[in-house]
DNA sequence: GTGAAAGCGCTAACAC
DNA sequence: GTGTTAGCGCTTTCAC
């Protein structure tokens, strides 16, 4: 970078100056609306000014002037997602990206309503995908009148106001419990955690059942808390029976595990006494004894799915797909069932 | 909110108007900077309006003017987190927000070097904090000159121009290896990782290595890749020898899990014939025969740490603490060793 | 206590 | 093809 230390960032005027050109032809050049008309000479004279200053465009004057902005706002979920949200924002990222727009991530969890939409509204962002607890009819007035093209909210129930993308949970639940069926089984047990996960184990339950009932099959409900001993007196429970459920889906991996260490330490065998299904897919599904089978989520599907409903309520279409985000669970098969 | 849909966000020249005062007067009863003295009644007027209208002032707009903003930006860690990163970044967030700073997360995982700071100082933010590995020269000047006040690294090597706070993950395999020596262990082994977290493993094994030389003690490390077999055959390999380690330190909770799982495929016990100990202390450590015992790092330190180094840093006082970042690694004992 | 006015960096009409 | 200019929404002197 040539020039000295000023106090100043540069400014497209900088840039001009040092290209011999005027601002606008540096905004042309920078932005080449459609009808302009720059030599390649002239560009090329602009291009090497704006690397000599270190020059970056300034977003929030650009914002201001234009009333757009590239951004799409991403609070970020109050709901504990762990690897699933690694990968989801790394999706969703790169879908935008290629459509030129740019995801942030709002650091703030706990914030909800009308606050919390004021400081998302602050940005003025072009769209805003937030939790549906997190919007009231308040907050999507706040943003909807701060000029946020697209509020699109998402969750396991539907936003009254606002399209929502539901990640339907109970597809996950039936998957589970149709491989399960298909291998034979015919007793089932679903664990339903309860804590933070409680809405999400409820949902999977819900997909089971209905599974479970289509197929004419036992399904045994089984609320259990994140305490080992509460699964050990489960399975403790299931020992008494005459005639135990064959098969569990355990709800997700973590109750998976835990659910395998219970029925071995009451001298049970995985799948041989009893399967084992998880959902989730975390990585250490495939580093256990036995295999953890467990339900993925297509989150590649997820991101693109995401951005593409985005762009689509930006353009001023309707969001269809029966509201339902494209979630695809599928049954990875491993060696607990 | 009483006023008609109209095409454009309320300005404050719409407050003003609607409370009867000048731009100014709302200015100062939505920042009230010092020596701004405004009557209560006409404030009330204000803010009522402010309500009525749904306002939110426009980040931007304040930006440009004040040449200020109150964004720290965190571009999402290329380096997979899982857990931690939603337990660091609530704990920032919320460290920042006591100085009334907001955190903004930039989802572009992969972007880095120039670009990524052209990308990062668009937004003209108060402070950047970004891994060590993403931060070159070039892109350090480019922000610099975007007038971004703190640029603050981190990660495990230390970036040669600029502040960097070290997470060091040595003092975690000493911990580790400390507990196993207190517990009465001499032959110890360390597991050390290849693939996507080999940079976190090689620092905990130097750590672990270190703790063991000092106390005299042996140490075998053991590089494994993410794959159930290695492991499975390392069990083995220790089968056949007449004098095997009594105590292994994993190097992380996922292999910890892993090798538990070998070990008793192969017959043995934990702790009994061989103790573990894991690092990250994830939330199935409390969920599996035996319990895991586990490192945990101190993420609340973690952030407010972060927090505090990066006003320092604005304040323009230079950054301490010998460059290591506090993160307090501790033990937590449970039942695997 | 309050109002008028300038100007932050940029884009987009419009003039040349 | 390039330059001139107005103004986006806000803060901040400076008068009153």
């Amino acid at each position: 970078m040539t020039l000295p230390e000023s106090g100043k960032p540069p400014t497209s005027a900088d840039v001009a100056r040092v290209a011999g050109v005027s601002r606008s032809t540096v905004s042309y050049v920078l932005n080449s609306p459609p009808g302009a008309r720059v030599s390649a000479e002239t560009r090329e004279r602009v291009l090497k000014a704006v690397r000599e200053l270190g020059y970056a465009p300034s977003a929030p004057a650009r914002s201001l002037r234009s009333g757009n902005s590239d951004v799409v706002l991403f609070p970020l979920p109050l709901q504990p997602m762990g690897q699933l949200l690694e990968q989801f924002i790394d999706e969703f990222t790169e879908a935008l990206r290629r459509q030129d727009l740019n995801l942030l991530i709002h650091g703030d969890r706990y914030a909800r309503g009308v606050d919390a939409a004021r400081a998302w509204a602050a940005l003025r962002p072009l769209a805003v995908m937030a939790e549906a607890a997190r919007l009231t009819d308040g907050g999507v007035e706040v943003l909807r009148r701060a000029g946020v093209r697209a509020i699109f909210a998402w969750g396991r129930e539907e936003h009254p106001g606002v399209p929502t993308a539901i990640f339907d949970n109970r597809d996950t639940g039936a998957q589970a419990i149709r491989h399960l069926i298909s291998r034979g089984h015919r007793k089932m047990a679903c664990l339903v955690p309860s804590g933070p996960l409680a809405g999400l184990g409820q949902e999977r339950w819900e997909g089971a059942r209905t599974a479970a009932e289509d197929a004419g099959c036992s399904l045994e409900r089984v609320d259990v808390g994140y305490i080992r001993e509460d699964i050990l007196a489960v399975v403790r429970g299931w020992q008494q029976q005459t005639d135990p459920p064959t098969a569990v889906f355990a709800g997700n991996d973590d109750f998976a595990l835990m659910i395998i260490s219970a029925l071995r330490e009451c001298g049970w065998t995985v799948p041989g006494d009893m399967a084992v299904v998880g959902a989730d897919d975390l990585p250490f599904c495939d580093l256990v004894w036995p295999r953890l089978t467990s339900v993925a989520m297509h989150t590649r599907t997820m991101g693109s799915g995401a951005a593409d409903a985005l762009t689509s309520l930006m353009a001023g279409k309707p969001y269809k797909h029966r509201n339902h985000m494209v979630v695809h669970p599928r049954v990875v098969v491993r060696e607990s069932g």
